[in-house]
DNA sequence: CTCCAGGTACTAA
DNA sequence: TTAGTACCTGGA
Protein backbone atom coordinates (compact mmCIF):
# COMPACT_ATOMS: atom_id res chain seq x y z
CA UNK A 1 0.00 0.00 0.00
CA UNK A 2 0.94 3.65 -0.47
CA UNK A 3 1.46 6.28 2.29
CA UNK A 4 0.01 9.38 2.33
CA UNK A 5 0.32 12.13 4.72
CA UNK A 6 -3.50 13.31 4.73
CA UNK A 7 -4.06 16.13 7.52
CA UNK A 8 -7.36 17.58 8.52
CA UNK A 9 -9.56 14.40 7.17
CA UNK A 10 -11.86 12.94 9.11
CA UNK A 11 -12.32 9.82 6.93
CA UNK A 12 -15.03 8.47 9.12
CA UNK A 13 -17.82 10.72 9.04
CA UNK A 14 -16.73 11.86 5.52
CA UNK A 15 -16.61 8.12 4.01
CA UNK A 16 -19.72 7.05 6.45
CA UNK A 17 -21.76 9.43 6.51
CA UNK A 18 -24.54 11.20 4.38
CA UNK A 19 -22.41 11.90 1.09
CA UNK A 20 -21.62 8.32 0.30
CA UNK A 21 -23.10 5.11 0.46
CA UNK A 22 -20.61 3.05 -0.80
CA UNK A 23 -17.89 2.89 1.79
CA UNK A 24 -17.30 0.67 4.40
CA UNK A 25 -15.36 0.10 7.42
CA UNK A 26 -14.81 -3.41 9.16
CA UNK A 27 -12.91 -2.00 12.12
CA UNK A 28 -9.40 -1.66 10.47
CA UNK A 29 -10.01 -1.08 7.14
CA UNK A 30 -12.31 1.22 4.70
CA UNK A 31 -13.40 0.02 1.30
CA UNK A 32 -14.99 1.29 -1.33
CA UNK A 33 -16.37 1.30 -4.80
CA UNK A 34 -17.28 3.14 -7.67
CA UNK A 35 -18.37 1.85 -10.65
CA UNK A 36 -14.58 0.56 -12.11
CA UNK A 37 -12.46 0.44 -9.00
CA UNK A 38 -12.43 -0.82 -5.03
CA UNK A 39 -10.37 1.95 -2.87
CA UNK A 40 -8.38 0.51 0.37
CA UNK A 41 -7.71 2.72 2.91
CA UNK A 42 -6.05 2.54 6.63
CA UNK A 43 -6.17 5.12 8.90
CA UNK A 44 -2.50 5.16 10.70
CA UNK A 45 -3.75 8.25 13.13
CA UNK A 46 -1.31 11.03 13.27
CA UNK A 47 -2.61 12.56 9.69
CA UNK A 48 -1.45 9.34 7.93
CA UNK A 49 -3.06 7.20 5.74
CA UNK A 50 -2.24 3.89 3.86
CA UNK A 51 -3.94 3.25 0.78
CA UNK A 52 -4.38 1.23 -2.38
CA UNK A 53 -6.64 1.31 -5.79
CA UNK A 54 -8.14 -1.81 -7.47
CA UNK A 55 -7.72 -3.05 -9.96
CA UNK A 56 -5.13 -0.34 -11.63
CA UNK A 57 -2.96 -0.34 -8.46
CA UNK A 58 -1.24 3.14 -6.83
CA UNK A 59 -3.84 5.25 -8.98
CA UNK A 60 -2.62 8.35 -7.43
CA UNK A 61 -4.58 10.60 -10.00
CA UNK A 62 -7.96 8.77 -8.81
CA UNK A 63 -7.32 9.56 -5.01
CA UNK A 64 -6.52 13.23 -5.40
CA UNK A 65 -8.97 13.73 -7.48
CA UNK A 66 -11.98 11.83 -5.33
CA UNK A 67 -10.65 12.99 -2.36
CA UNK A 68 -10.08 16.54 -3.38
CA UNK A 69 -7.28 16.91 -1.94
CA UNK A 70 -6.79 20.45 -3.79
CA UNK A 71 -9.39 22.43 -2.00
CA UNK A 72 -8.21 24.88 0.19
CA UNK A 73 -9.53 23.77 3.37
CA UNK A 74 -8.14 26.43 5.34
CA UNK A 75 -9.85 29.07 3.81
CA UNK A 76 -13.41 27.20 3.78
CA UNK A 77 -13.30 26.94 7.59
CA UNK A 78 -12.26 30.52 8.38
CA UNK A 79 -15.25 31.44 5.54
CA UNK A 80 -17.82 29.57 7.74
CA UNK A 81 -16.97 30.10 11.06
CA UNK A 82 -20.28 32.96 11.65
CA UNK A 83 -21.70 31.64 14.89
CA UNK A 84 -21.90 29.70 17.95
CA UNK A 85 -23.94 26.99 15.74
CA UNK A 86 -21.53 26.16 12.97
CA UNK A 87 -18.47 26.39 15.47
CA UNK A 88 -20.03 23.65 17.82
CA UNK A 89 -20.97 21.59 14.91
CA UNK A 90 -17.01 22.21 13.52
CA UNK A 91 -15.41 21.62 16.79
CA UNK A 92 -17.52 18.70 18.00
CA UNK A 93 -16.76 17.03 14.30
CA UNK A 94 -13.74 18.31 13.07
CA UNK A 95 -12.49 17.91 9.23
CA UNK A 96 -15.37 16.85 7.20
CA UNK A 97 -14.78 17.10 3.83
CA UNK A 98 -16.90 16.86 0.86
CA UNK A 99 -16.09 14.25 -1.45
CA UNK A 100 -16.22 14.39 -5.79
CA UNK A 101 -17.84 11.14 -6.53
CA UNK A 102 -18.13 9.74 -9.89
CA UNK A 103 -21.72 11.24 -11.55
CA UNK A 104 -23.10 8.09 -12.70
CA UNK A 105 -22.81 6.20 -8.66
CA UNK A 106 -23.92 9.13 -7.07
CA UNK A 107 -27.24 10.04 -9.30
CA UNK A 108 -28.48 6.32 -9.23
CA UNK A 109 -27.32 6.47 -5.55
CA UNK A 110 -29.22 9.12 -4.56
CA UNK A 111 -32.07 8.38 -6.17
CA UNK A 112 -32.33 5.42 -3.90
CA UNK A 113 -31.85 7.94 -1.19
CA UNK A 114 -35.52 9.76 -1.60
CA UNK A 115 -37.66 8.73 1.31
CA UNK A 116 -35.09 6.43 2.69
CA UNK A 117 -32.54 6.09 5.67
CA UNK A 118 -29.03 6.23 5.32
CA UNK A 119 -29.02 2.57 7.01
CA UNK A 120 -31.51 1.35 4.59
CA UNK A 121 -29.77 3.24 1.34
CA UNK A 122 -26.27 1.38 2.24
CA UNK A 123 -28.24 -2.09 2.75
CA UNK A 124 -29.90 -1.62 -0.96
CA UNK A 125 -26.44 -0.49 -2.41
CA UNK A 126 -24.05 -3.21 -1.00
CA UNK A 127 -27.18 -5.66 -2.07
CA UNK A 128 -26.89 -4.44 -5.72
CA UNK A 129 -23.15 -3.88 -5.59
CA UNK A 130 -23.02 -7.99 -4.50
CA UNK A 131 -25.20 -9.02 -6.90
CA UNK A 132 -24.52 -6.92 -9.59
CA UNK A 133 -21.05 -5.33 -9.34
CA UNK A 134 -17.57 -7.06 -10.17
CA UNK A 135 -15.79 -8.69 -7.65
CA UNK A 136 -12.25 -7.82 -6.51
CA UNK A 137 -10.33 -9.78 -4.01
CA UNK A 138 -8.38 -7.98 -1.94
CA UNK A 139 -5.65 -9.24 1.06
CA UNK A 140 -8.38 -11.87 0.98
CA UNK A 141 -11.53 -10.60 1.34
CA UNK A 142 -14.23 -9.71 -1.30
CA UNK A 143 -14.91 -6.18 -1.93
CA UNK A 144 -17.41 -5.19 -5.03
CA UNK A 145 -18.15 -2.55 -7.31
CA UNK A 146 -20.80 -0.27 -7.63
CA UNK A 147 -22.78 -1.89 -10.91
CA UNK A 148 -22.36 -0.07 -14.20
CA UNK A 149 -24.77 1.78 -15.06
CA UNK A 150 -25.99 -0.42 -18.45
CA UNK A 151 -26.23 -3.29 -16.22
CA UNK A 152 -28.61 -1.51 -14.19
CA UNK A 153 -30.72 -0.32 -17.06
CA UNK A 154 -30.90 -3.88 -18.10
CA UNK A 155 -32.15 -5.63 -15.17
CA UNK A 156 -35.93 -6.03 -14.53
CA UNK A 157 -37.87 -3.85 -11.98
CA UNK A 158 -38.43 -6.92 -10.11
CA UNK A 159 -34.69 -8.20 -10.28
CA UNK A 160 -33.98 -4.38 -8.61
CA UNK A 161 -36.59 -5.19 -6.06
CA UNK A 162 -34.81 -7.19 -4.28
CA UNK A 163 -32.18 -5.15 -2.92
CA UNK A 164 -34.91 -4.11 -1.23
CA UNK A 165 -35.32 -0.81 -3.21
CA UNK A 166 -39.00 -0.57 -3.36
CA UNK A 167 -41.03 1.79 -5.62
CA UNK A 168 -37.72 3.41 -6.33
CA UNK A 169 -36.75 0.14 -8.71
CA UNK A 170 -38.85 1.62 -11.59
CA UNK A 171 -36.98 5.55 -11.00
CA UNK A 172 -33.46 3.54 -10.78
CA UNK A 173 -34.12 1.60 -14.42
CA UNK A 174 -35.36 4.49 -15.88
CA UNK A 175 -32.19 6.81 -15.31
CA UNK A 176 -29.97 4.00 -15.63
CA UNK A 177 -31.51 3.66 -19.45
CA UNK A 178 -31.16 7.60 -19.87
CA UNK A 179 -27.68 7.92 -18.61
CA UNK A 180 -26.64 4.92 -21.06
CA UNK A 181 -28.10 6.94 -23.88
CA UNK A 182 -26.84 10.01 -23.77
CA UNK A 183 -24.30 11.66 -22.68
CA UNK A 184 -25.71 14.11 -19.90
CA UNK A 185 -22.39 14.58 -18.14
CA UNK A 186 -20.47 16.24 -21.09
CA UNK A 187 -23.65 17.89 -21.46
CA UNK A 188 -23.88 19.43 -18.45
CA UNK A 189 -19.94 20.33 -17.92
CA UNK A 190 -20.57 24.08 -18.83
CA UNK A 191 -24.14 24.90 -17.76
CA UNK A 192 -24.15 27.14 -14.71
CA UNK A 193 -26.16 25.77 -11.42
CA UNK A 194 -29.44 26.42 -12.18
CA UNK A 195 -29.38 24.98 -15.73
CA UNK A 196 -27.76 21.59 -14.02
CA UNK A 197 -30.50 21.43 -11.69
CA UNK A 198 -33.27 22.27 -14.34
CA UNK A 199 -31.51 19.25 -16.62
CA UNK A 200 -31.46 16.88 -13.54
CA UNK A 201 -34.91 17.62 -12.08
CA UNK A 202 -36.24 15.94 -15.30
CA UNK A 203 -35.74 12.77 -14.32
CA UNK A 204 -37.85 10.70 -12.24
CA UNK A 205 -37.59 10.21 -8.79
CA UNK A 206 -34.84 13.02 -8.85
CA UNK A 207 -36.24 16.71 -6.88
CA UNK A 208 -35.04 19.02 -5.14
CA UNK A 209 -32.90 17.83 -2.09
CA UNK A 210 -31.80 14.79 -4.67
CA UNK A 211 -30.15 16.84 -7.75
CA UNK A 212 -28.90 18.85 -5.34
CA UNK A 213 -27.01 16.34 -3.53
CA UNK A 214 -26.20 15.23 -6.75
CA UNK A 215 -24.74 18.13 -7.44
CA UNK A 216 -22.57 18.64 -4.46
CA UNK A 217 -21.32 15.14 -4.35
CA UNK A 218 -20.19 14.56 -7.41
CA UNK A 219 -20.06 17.97 -9.33
CA UNK A 220 -18.28 19.76 -7.39
CA UNK A 221 -21.10 22.73 -6.40
CA UNK A 222 -20.01 24.36 -3.18
CA UNK A 223 -22.53 26.70 -2.47
CA UNK A 224 -25.36 24.88 -2.11
CA UNK A 225 -27.12 22.64 0.59
CA UNK A 226 -28.95 19.91 -0.16
CA UNK A 227 -32.36 20.85 2.38
CA UNK A 228 -33.66 17.36 3.58
CA UNK A 229 -36.05 17.46 6.89
CA UNK A 230 -32.82 17.44 9.42
CA UNK A 231 -30.88 20.80 7.31
CA UNK A 232 -34.78 22.76 7.24
CA UNK A 233 -34.48 21.91 10.89
CA UNK A 234 -31.33 23.44 11.61
CA UNK A 235 -32.21 26.57 9.63
CA UNK A 236 -35.76 27.04 10.87
CA UNK A 237 -34.92 25.98 14.99
CA UNK A 238 -31.29 27.37 14.95
CA UNK A 239 -30.70 30.11 12.36
CA UNK A 240 -34.56 31.05 12.70
CA UNK A 241 -35.61 31.12 8.92
CA UNK A 242 -39.45 30.62 8.42
CA UNK A 243 -40.39 27.57 7.97
CA UNK A 244 -42.72 28.58 4.97
CA UNK A 245 -39.60 29.61 3.20
CA UNK A 246 -39.59 28.28 0.19
CA UNK A 247 -36.58 25.96 -1.23
CA UNK A 248 -35.02 28.02 -2.99
CA UNK A 249 -35.23 30.85 -1.12
CA UNK A 250 -33.94 28.88 2.23
CA UNK A 251 -30.84 28.25 0.07
CA UNK A 252 -29.78 31.28 -1.20
CA UNK A 253 -29.98 32.85 1.95
CA UNK A 254 -27.83 30.01 3.49
CA UNK A 255 -25.09 30.26 0.72
CA UNK A 256 -24.82 34.25 1.15
CA UNK A 257 -24.76 33.09 4.98
CA UNK A 258 -21.82 31.27 4.51
CA UNK A 259 -20.48 33.06 1.89
CA UNK A 260 -20.36 30.43 -1.25
CA UNK A 261 -19.31 27.90 0.91
CA UNK A 262 -22.94 26.27 1.90
CA UNK A 263 -22.26 23.19 1.29
CA UNK A 264 -19.47 22.66 3.09
CA UNK A 265 -21.21 24.43 6.15
CA UNK A 266 -24.30 22.08 5.82
CA UNK A 267 -22.22 19.27 5.80
CA UNK A 268 -20.67 20.04 8.95
CA UNK A 269 -24.28 21.11 10.28
CA UNK A 270 -26.48 17.90 9.30
CA UNK A 271 -23.36 15.67 10.55
CA UNK A 272 -23.42 17.34 13.99
CA UNK A 273 -27.63 16.65 14.56
CA UNK A 274 -27.86 13.39 12.68
CA UNK A 275 -25.49 12.35 15.67
CA UNK A 276 -26.87 14.41 17.99
CA UNK A 277 -30.36 12.86 17.64
C1' DC B 1 -50.01 -5.34 15.89
C1' DT B 2 -49.73 -0.04 14.77
C1' DC B 3 -47.04 3.97 14.08
C1' DC B 4 -43.44 6.59 12.14
C1' DA B 5 -39.44 8.54 9.29
C1' DG B 6 -37.89 9.88 4.91
C1' DG B 7 -38.31 12.96 -0.72
C1' DT B 8 -40.90 12.80 -4.84
C1' DA B 9 -44.87 12.40 -8.08
C1' DC B 10 -49.28 13.22 -8.69
C1' DT B 11 -53.85 15.24 -8.12
C1' DA B 12 -57.03 18.68 -6.62
C1' DA B 13 -58.18 23.04 -5.08
C1' DT C 1 -49.24 28.34 -6.71
C1' DT C 2 -50.13 25.56 -2.82
C1' DA C 3 -51.92 21.60 0.01
C1' DG C 4 -52.69 16.91 0.57
C1' DT C 5 -51.63 12.09 -0.16
C1' DA C 6 -49.60 7.63 -1.77
C1' DC C 7 -45.45 5.27 -2.24
C1' DC C 8 -41.75 1.02 0.29
C1' DT C 9 -39.07 -0.56 3.90
C1' DG C 10 -37.27 -1.13 8.39
C1' DG C 11 -37.29 -0.14 13.06
C1' DA C 12 -39.61 1.35 17.55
Amino acid sequence: MNKMYLPNYNLSITLLGGQSFSWHFDGENYFGSTQDRVIHIIDLGRNEILWQTYPQNNDENFIKKYFRLDVNYNQIIRKIQKDEHINTAMKTIPDIRILKQDFDLTLLSFILSSNNNIKAIRKSIRYLSENYGEKISIEGKNIFTFPKTNVIANLSIDDLKKSRIGYRAKFLKEAAQRLHNTNLKNHIENLDADDVKTELLTFNGIGDKVSDCIMVFSLMFDNITPLDVWAKKVFINLYGLDPKMKYNDMQSWINEYFEGFAAWAGQFLFEWVRIKS
